[in-house]
DNA sequence: TAGATTTCTTAATCTAGATCAATTGTTATC
DNA sequence: GATAACAATTGATCTAGATTAAGAAATCTA
């Protein structure tokens, strides 16, 4: 049970849980430990689970008929994750979901979730709230790709991922900033280099 | 009450509802008749309303310090749209929501939409499925802006919007596409020209 | 229907970021 | 601990799209 835990109290913010409750919402999850670079979803297969990010670090990612890869978001501790398409629709699924790092994951399939809803009709409550802040989040990063320059969008994403730039190797950072690595490196080494000035 | 039908043919399309509940529903909306370029929401100001577009089309912009528009979405029938964040958390707003052309929109408050959260729970689902597609909705443009370039955004907007293109100015689907109103113009001439190569 | 305002187009020049290619660092793996 | 595989840097050149400026169309409005 202390698997769920944060999950559970992540419930709790949003709205009151019984004790039956909650039992009843840990025996419709899996709990699942998972090692860096390993592929949860795959476009082409469906996504039948929606996955809630309880450690580590994942990533939704496109890969374009060039071959390049393109990170749509990254999951860390707290986030729902799911190529939402595919998952409400059973559908083929456009999008890699990966890890980035060792993780822990809870997986919700898509027949569970429509049974609580069912059984909880409360819980649409929660989602309900989860989507808007998705919503909001995913408002930001448009804003953001659509009126600043990639260095002021990588300091978007320091503020949006505090302290996920030190733990994943720096040609992800680019692919979600919409740029090279190449000119990702360049930048970087341009804006430590005015930093000092900036400073002064 | 014939103004308040294709919402709640919209809402019916996910649940049904009795005859008291939409009068609950109905009593708790706003409709409105506005004309072109109203501004409904101005950065600064909350956003107390969430807005169904009934007819006409609306525009969510964001003004840069440059003082450059960039259009976030437009909304056509059926679309819900308010400054999410705001909305959600009484702050201020960032974003304009503005008609595009005459238009009718359904005004929900938020203590409305609250009250009627608690009156009839089943709204929360939905709000929910509204909310998933919307996401959905986000994560394709986020792609967009990430993986395609300009020209490729804006058959994409065809795609997203039909017939859209003809009813409003081209500088608007420019902002939207994050481009300058004089490239778009160059790109679409371009488009043109090359188009008859292609059917070849 | 004329003038004013707004929108669209065209051209010249400029820049953020891409591409290609080579080099150096850094991690894995046996 | 040597070799291979992967990640990051650096430099030269190229391009999608920006900027500035001007004029042409289309639209309002009186």
């Amino acid at each position: 049970m202390k698997e769920f835990e944060y999950l559970l109290s992540s419930l709790e913010k949003h709205m009151p849980l019984t004790a039956y409750e909650k039992k009843l919402i840990v025996s419709k999850l899996i709990y699942k430990h998972i090692s860096k670079r390993e592929i949860l979803l795959k476009p082409g297969n469906v996504a039948n689970y929606t996955i809630f990010v309880n450690n580590g670090c994942l990533r939704q990612y496109f890969i374009n008929v060039e071959g390049v890869e393109h990170t749509t978001v990254f999951g860390v501790r707290g986030y729902w994750l799911t190529d939402i398409n595919s998952f409400l629709n059973k559908c083929e699924a456009k999008f890699y979901i990966e890890t980035v790092e060792d993780s822990e994951v809870i997986l919700l399939s898509n027949d569970n979730q429509a049974e609580l809803f069912e059984l909880i009709p409360k819980l649409n409550i929660y989602f309900r709230m989860i989507y808007e802040r998705v919503v909001s989040a995913k408002d930001e990063r448009i804003l953001s790709m659509l009126c600043s320059r990639a260095d002021e969008r990588f300091l978007q994403f320091l503020q949006c991922y505090p302290n996920l730039d030190s733990r994943i190797p720096q040609y992800l950072i680019a692919s979600y900033l919409g740029v090279t690595p190449e000119f990702f490196s360049r930048m970087k080494s341009k804006m430590a280099q005015d930093l000092p000035k900036n400073k002064k």
